[in-house]
DNA sequence: TTGTATGCGTTATCAT
DNA sequence: ATGATAACGCATACAA
């Protein structure tokens, strides 16, 4: 037992050795836990980093049941496709800022999100499983599509978990959101006071909670303004679908001096539109957008946005769902709701 | 002992008791280990599904002494800035293919990745902790600066790391990159092919090698073609950068023809000062750019562009790593280039 | 082919 | 305030 082999990695009772303490003292001293020498706690510490240990994170939560880390689900479109929808829900601009977030929140605290993509019913099964094994002790979870049957999932499995948007459905978990409808009532004061009368809007995808909240809050504020008629066409959140919504605007409403569009990149498609139909922003029609994604900066004239607070948010959830999780778990939900601001640029 | 209270999750013993075997047993089917009786595999099996058993990740590491999940580190900027600079890095189209890439890999095989962000000299020496506790295997490295210290951080360290792009100075790892110059010269074929006869040239910064080679393939094809001569402005990668450098551009070569800008953030910068300029592309002046990333289908015109198979190589990073840290770990280093391919649309 | 027994590195419960 | 010692749940060497 004397000639024990220089092993990969020190563990406590090698630290326990060098410091001529025991195995429980070096814990003690590790966990912070008072009650301990401050003597023997500088003997403990420099042994700690004469010897280079770092503990073992298996032994530890085998022990205290605990990973020590959370997952961040994106959870994604239905169940059917493959790679290339992958892409696209880890590509969106909007995903970035939400990891930003994330790991804003939990870095300074010494931990790091574990990235799990529930894009079918197999992945789901799967993050379900995965979180079941204790490799994370909660979630924070993104759906980018109504009807996600993750949420309801991940609550029935007793997972703590955290929502970004308030669920379609109610669910006793905790959740974050935006007050949609003062956002979109920004976007129509600001057309109104620029003197707009003819005012369109291009909405989400409606099944989408935040998509409806946007447009009732428009169309409650226009009428508020005395334009108890607004003409509106749907989109699906992409640029694609800002681009075909607002040709079909052009058509229907030719003389539109005003646009909100439910989200950023669908105001970039409708930019693109109608400069290729010669009006020009924010001149002929202005043009406000929500989110202030990037994109918002990329366009041409950038855009003036409703910008949402994700970043913020984001690490919010984080909070919440580490007040479940951490030493002395909660149990409590909570909702925050956090409120939009108006970024002026020159689209309108 | 026989009352057992019920415990939140059944263990290998309960299973075993269910099906009337051993712990050993149960453990032999579970990892698939032959030499096991199929009536009794099926037993357990059952008695798998029937108590609801999952297996119990630490206890399971502690003794196998592999984490089972690897990372994917971003390492940001240099050591000075706070959360502003971090949503700019994983707000970047370019990381969100990368993660798509790497939980397109790992996805299938029932693993995800930790996500860690290392953008200061405190969080690379978090992020080396952190990996040594053992809470994961390796790492896949997406270094954003040149001289980045963290590559040869882990090396030290021991730990098994892939990078993106081949690092500054050789180190012992496995890396993938691109045939950077190839791609460069794919740009110049194009452009000259076009009619293009005075072209100029936007360069990322130059201490980055992947700046530096599509520099330099440039140049070359150029040469080739009979064109010794390229003007070129520094960039940064950004589209600010873009904007600035094509109006130096401008001023200096006022009769330009062609443009090759080094990434499609900087060429979409490009477009917008030629269209303040009163320049139509493609007709007055071809652009190509460079990643195909997303800003290259958002532009009008969209961009003619190099592009980079970043999902492919982040998923072949993670099969490297995974060969390196796997069942049989493999103690081999390797390097995988990419080929580029032009994708033509309307700017050039 | 199956079962028994041991140890992985920690934390936590007891004594002291 | 500190030190023994018992779990934690699993994989595996060895015995049968």
């Amino acid at each position: 037992m004397g000639d024990r082999v220089a092993r990969d990695s020190p563990t406590l009772e090698d630290v326990a050795r060098a410091a001529g303490v025991s195995r429980a003292t070096v814990s003690r001293v590790i966990n912070g836990i008072r009650n301990v020498d401050p003597a023997i706690q500088d003997v403990v510490r420099r042994a700690i980093s004469s010897t280079g240990y770092v503990p073992n994170r298996a032994a530890r939560s085998l022990v205290t049941r605990k990973a020590g880390s959370v997952a961040l689900v994106v959870s994604g479109a239905g169940d059917d496709e493959g790679g290339e929808a992958r892409g696209e829900v880890l590509g969106d601009p909007f995903f970035g800022r939400i990891a930003s977030g994330v790991v804003g929140y939990l870095s300074p605290r010494g931990m790091h999100p574990l990235l799990m993509l529930a894009d079918s019913a197999e992945a789901r099964r799967q993050v379900v499983a995965y979180l079941r094994q204790g490799h994370a002790d909660g979630a924070v979870l993104v759906s980018t599509h109504a009807a996600d049957p993750l949420p309801a999932q991940l609550v029935e499995a007793g997972l703590p978990a955290v929502l970004f948007a308030r669920p379609p459905r109610p669910l006793p978990v905790s959740y974050v959101d935006l007050a949609h409808r003062d956002g979109a009532r920004l976007a129509a004061d600001h057309l109104v006071a620029r003197g707009c009368r003819r005012v369109a809007t291009i909405t989400g995808p409606l099944d989408v909670l935040a998509a409806a909240d946007r447009l009732a809050g428009f169309r409650e504020a226009m009428a508020r303004h005395g334009h108890p008629y607004v003409p509106d066409a749907a989109g699906d959140f992409t640029q694609e679908g800002g681009e075909r919504a607002m040709a079909a605007l052009l058509l229907t409403e030719p003389d539109l001096d005003g646009l909100f569009a439910a989200n950023d990149l669908m105001a970039q498609g409708a930019l693109h539109v109608l400069r290729e139909h010669g009006r020009r922003v924010p001149d002929d029609v202005a043009v406000v957008g929500f989110d202030d994604s990037s994109a918002a900066t990329a366009c041409r004239p950038a855009l003036t946005t409703v910008r949402q607070p994700i970043e913020e948010m984001a690490a919010e959830m984080t909070r919440l769902l580490l007040d479940r999780v951490g030493p002395q778990p909660g149990r409590s939900l909570a909702s925050v709701i956090f409120e939009p601001t108006l970024v002026v640029r020159g689209s309108a």
